[in-house]
RNA sequence: GCACCCGUAGCUCAAUUGGAUAGAGCACAGACCUUCUAAGUCUGCGGUUACAGGUUCGAUUCCUGUCGGGUGCGCCA
């Protein structure tokens, strides 16, 4: 990597003066006036050697070798040093490029190189809505950007299937069927059959809070569900299927697939048992007929693992849950949970338990908050159903981009994800946004469809014409065309902060800047109209740009299209 | 009451983890298609980074306080 060599260089120069150090920071300067790389190194050294940092600043960049990757170094203002990539360094890694040949550094979060990630966690009987889809996003780009820096990564997704959300769903249902002999519901189309299951929710949610002899009834559900009783395992079965087929079609859309579906169902009576032993164990305590965490004594939320009525909670299935995530796929360095900063209380409290069950995964249960998605200012709640359905809005997005450009199905449906993919994947992962309907399904500007089309316009001049068998070696790059190649040079750099800090908003946003650098470039400049070395050179940086763009919209889980 | 997250342009958001002149998009006003896809490009407009202190070469970023918003805090998931 460049970053890795032009570090390198800093050391020599550093030593050359007398000067050692093991923390160069080099970053790259938000405004490239300030040249490709800079460190602020003479500002950070300037007290313990007692010298003016500008002084010190000018002494390390004329220290500096600028014969080899480095072309030119200066000292800038408080103690800045600034520095030039060699333009042959430039070329060079054009072409490794085109070659296909490039690398993103390694980084791994312990030993085994293998992470899992856990996300989309959609409930059976309820819509998938705008939370998962932010959620799914995010998950799947970070797992895409994970492999892309050396590791192994696991995708699964824990869908709850019992609880009383989907007693108060079967509990109307029943009453549905009952009051209507004629709903034929085995023959509805797949939409239907979900809509009835959110509407009966809804309504038992309703009863649930109004009517106590509902209510009882309700309860009396949640255990047939749980004790798996004929009166209700058929209908549970059924309906569970429907949400089931429902989640793939979404995961087919967003282009997600998981290696594991875990469900809460499969976790119930092995959370029981845990939670008992860890009783006798001395781990969890028994409270008021419940079994909890006293979170007094670790410094957590004191949180119920099995209910007075002996059944196990969300925590008490959760530490079964822990227990087959790092048995299944071997040792795992860190198990990834994608989820909103809501369940941070819940979470603390079930890795605290699981940790002391198990000292093996100490440490190893992280939570990855990303922000709340509101609408418009109104919270979205499925009781009161003024949710935005993943599918509904993707259908919308599709509905706008025909009416708009009369595209196929086929590219209406790529540009639909990306838009919104693209909406949620730029904001800071922590950032809880607004979720406006008109903006997510923008086509302009800084959106998924710009860099979609960016693409497909440098795509479309690679196929014009074939590239003259012309060297370029000895070509001169314009000012427009030197843009793009220093940017070109950042790419493993992007990769890696973004993997890092789990921050797919710095990809994002490099992708945009390359598309704005090529889309400016391409105004100026005419690519099959030139000539020989020049126009070998522009095809070369325009397919440059095009495989950059594909790897980058890959990471982020944006499907690219050839033609719009 | 306590804990966590947040407050940046009219709106929606960035800011490479303490760096340089705080940047984009949308909206608004205008310019550019007999040249490779105008879903594009360019120009203009827009800021006391909620407020008050502190730390230091340097603060949107760290610390303290105030105000405002979100989320959660024992039998939901």
């Amino acid at each position: 990597m460049i970053k890795d060599q032009i570090t390198q260089a800093l050391k020599t120069a550093l030593g050359k003066i007398g000067l050692e150090t093991d923390a160069i920071a080099i970053t790259s300067p938000s405004n490239t006036t300030f040249g490709d790389y800079t460190t602020n190194i003479a500002l950070q050294l300037a007290k313990t050697v007692k010298k003016n940092p500008f002084a010190l600043a000018e002494e390390i960049a004329q220290a500096i070798d600028t014969t080899g990757v480095i072309m030119k170094a200066e000292a800038y203002k408080p103690g800045f040093v600034n520095i030039w990539v060699n333009q042959q360094v430039l070329q060079t890694y054009l072409q490794e490029i085109l070659k296909d040949t490039i690398t993103v550094p390694e980084y791994h979060l312990g030993a085994q190189k293998k992470i899992m990630f856990e996300f989309a966690h959609p409930n059976t009987h309820k819509l998938f809505h705008i939370g998962h889809l932010r959620n799914i996003s995010t998950g799947e780009t970070m797992v895409r950007l994970y492999e892309a820096v050396g590791n192994k990564t696991i995708s699964v997704n824990y869908q709850g299937d019992v609880g009383m959300h989907i007693a108060k769903c079967l509990w109307r249902l029943k009453q549905m069927f009952s009051e209507d002999a004629t709903l034929d519901i085995k023959n509805l189309p797949l939409r239907e059959k979900i809509e009835l299951l959110g509407k009966a929710y809804s309504q038992g949610s309703a009863a649930f809070e109004s009517d106590e002899k509902a209510k009882q009834e309700i309860i009396d559900t949640n255990k047939k569900i749980y004790t798996q009783d004929p009166e209700i395992k058929q209908i549970w079965e059924e309906t569970r299927g429907w949400s089931l087929e429902y989640f793939d079609e979404i995961y087919k859309l967003v282009g997600t697939k998981f290696d594991r579906l875990y469900f809460e169902s499969e976790f119930a009576d092995r959370g029981l048992e845990i939670a008992h032993q860890a009783v006798t164990d001395g781990i969890l305590e028994k409270s008021d007929g419940a079994i909890i965490l006293n979170g007094e004594k670790h410094g957590v939320h004191t949180r119920v693992f099995v209910n007075s009525q002996g059944f196990p909670t969300y925590e008490g299935k959760e530490i079964a849950l822990a227990e087959t995530e790092f048995k299944e796929f071997g040792e795992l360095d860190k198990n990834i949970h994608v989820l909103g900063g809501e369940q941070q209380s819940f979470f603390k409290t079930a890795v605290k338990a699981q940790e002391l069950i198990d000292p093996s995964i100490v440490g190893k249960q992280y939570h990855l908050i990303y922000g709340w998605v509101d609408v418009k200012g109104q919270k979205m709640s499925s009781r009161k159903g003024n949710i935005v359905e993943a599918e509904w809005l993707i259908n919308e997005a599709k509905k706008a981009i025909i009416a708009e450009y009369e595209s196929s199905e086929e590219v209406a449906q790529a540009l639909a994800i990306a838009a919104i993919k693209y909406a949620f994947l730029k904001n800071g992962i922590l950032t809880s946004v607004m979720f406006d309907l008109s903006d997510a399904i923008n086509l302009h500007g800084d959106s998924g469809p710009y860099l979609l089309y960016t693409y497909v316009r440098a795509k479309s001049v690679l196929a014009k014409e074939a590239k003259p068998e012309v060297s370029t070696a000895e070509y001169k790059p314009n000012d427009d065309e030197l843009q793009i190649m220093r940017k070109l040079i950042k790419f493993p750099d992007i990769v890696l902060e973004a993997a890092k800090q789990f921050a797919p908003n710095y990809l994002t946003s490099y992708l945009y800047d390359l598309a704005q650098l090529f889309n400016l470039f391409y105004q100026n400049n005419p690519i099959l109209k030139s000539s020989d070395a020049e126009k070998a050179f522009r095809l070369e940086l325009t397919q440059a740009v095009t495989m950059i763009m594909k790897k980058g919209l890959y990471l982020l889980g944006i499907p690219t299209v050839e033609k719009m």
